[in-house]
DNA sequence: GTCTATATAGGGATAGAC
DNA sequence: GTCTATCCCTATATAGAC
């Protein structure tokens, strides 16, 4: 353990610190606005430093997106449980969680929108993302629907990518100006409708 | 009119044909991925022949930005009669006007969420714009409550900070996956759920 | 009004020394 | 494992001819 001068296993501590810093430069500026040196420089590196461990900047994003997918604080969905379907208590400790570290929600913000041509190297991700996404949510509403706690009549595939668009775009207005839009109070009084709406056995659902 | 060889007002036809060129790149590749050479060639010139018109490319980006607020189809507010409030018929008109020509909702998406960062030169520009959106749907809203035509316990701000947000986030939804998210029928079903919502005089909203 | 030529800066990626 | 040097490409913007 003593045999060794600069090589071995501090290679896995740039890994890591070059990733948490690649996390910010592409939530900040996505990925076509993201520059290596920008990242390198972050961690005390050269750019060529940093491809030693990354070999191309796409390669890198991966590496990003991947830890994100392990690490990050897991989604709306989630935190429900089916058979209660708190959905107010579940948004509010989603909001908690993600407003004291904004930036992985920044990271989905940038990153999505700008995944929506078909050449983004995240392209195809994203489009998987959504679709498993709406499929979960609406899984989970099933299950409700059928331990009785919400609505029979509901659609639940309408609802669930309601849901989540309604996150998305909540999201989205929180980022650009967190002073007028606060991501928890948004989401609880939001959630707070949708649980009436889907609770509640009075209502009808006009189609009209 | 047959004196001047090639000057004249067929400067005005290339200044039409650019800002209709930037608008298609800006909205796919966002203004940090769009190159002044892509607009250029697109149109049959050259990149400093483009510089003649638009003295920078951020000169050309709000070039855009007021050609859209000009020309665009109005947003689903617009499309709203306060005395009837008709949800459901408005987003589907507008839907309708959109579905056809997604470009301007592209741009939209692409740049409100490049825009979140404080330096981008459009971020004040959206922070404004979602906080007009927010008060004049609110408003209309508002004026909808007084009508008697939504329940007098609804928080207006809320729901329109939510209606908006749903159409934003079910607009990313489609613009990346349109084989599975129509937005017409995604909006039309969420709008009949909100009218509803909003109506029904049975409804208690709960805080629990 | 549009071109060519050019200045200047920055990008990603490779070669090879240490 | 990280550096320097370098290749090659692309970017915005300016100068000046036509």
């Amino acid at each position: 353990m003593a045999a060794e001068k600069k090589t071995r296993a501090n290679g896995r501590a740039s890994r890591r610190a070059i990733l948490a810093a690649a996390l910010d430069v592409f939530a900040e500026r996505g990925y076509r606005g993201t520059s290596l040196s920008e990242i390198a420089s972050r961690v005390g590196m050269t750019q060529p430093g940093l491809l030693h461990h990354f070999s191309t900047k796409e390669d890198l994003l991966l590496g990003v997106v991947r830890e994100h997918e392990e690490r990050t604080t897991p989604d709306v969905n989630s935190h429900l449980d089916p058979t209660h379907l708190e959905l107010r208590e579940a948004m509010e400790a989603w909001a908690s969680l993600n407003e004291r570290e904004p930036v992985q929600q920044l990271l989905l913000t940038t990153l999505s929108a700008e995944a929506v041509p078909d050449e983004h190297p995240l392209h195809e991700y994203f489009v998987e993302h959504y679709r498993d996404y709406r499929r979960r949510f609406a899984a989970t509403l099933r299950r409700a629907q059928k331990a009785g706690v919400i609505r029979a009549d509901v659609d639940v595939a309408s609802v669930a990518r309601e849901i989540i668009a309604t996150i998305d775009g909540l999201r989205l207005q929180w980022l650009l100006d967190p002073k007028k839009v606060n991501l928890k109070s948004a989401l609880s009084e939001y959630a707070s409708r949708v649980e009436a709406e889907l609770t509640d056995p009075q209502r009808e659902l006009s189609t009209r």
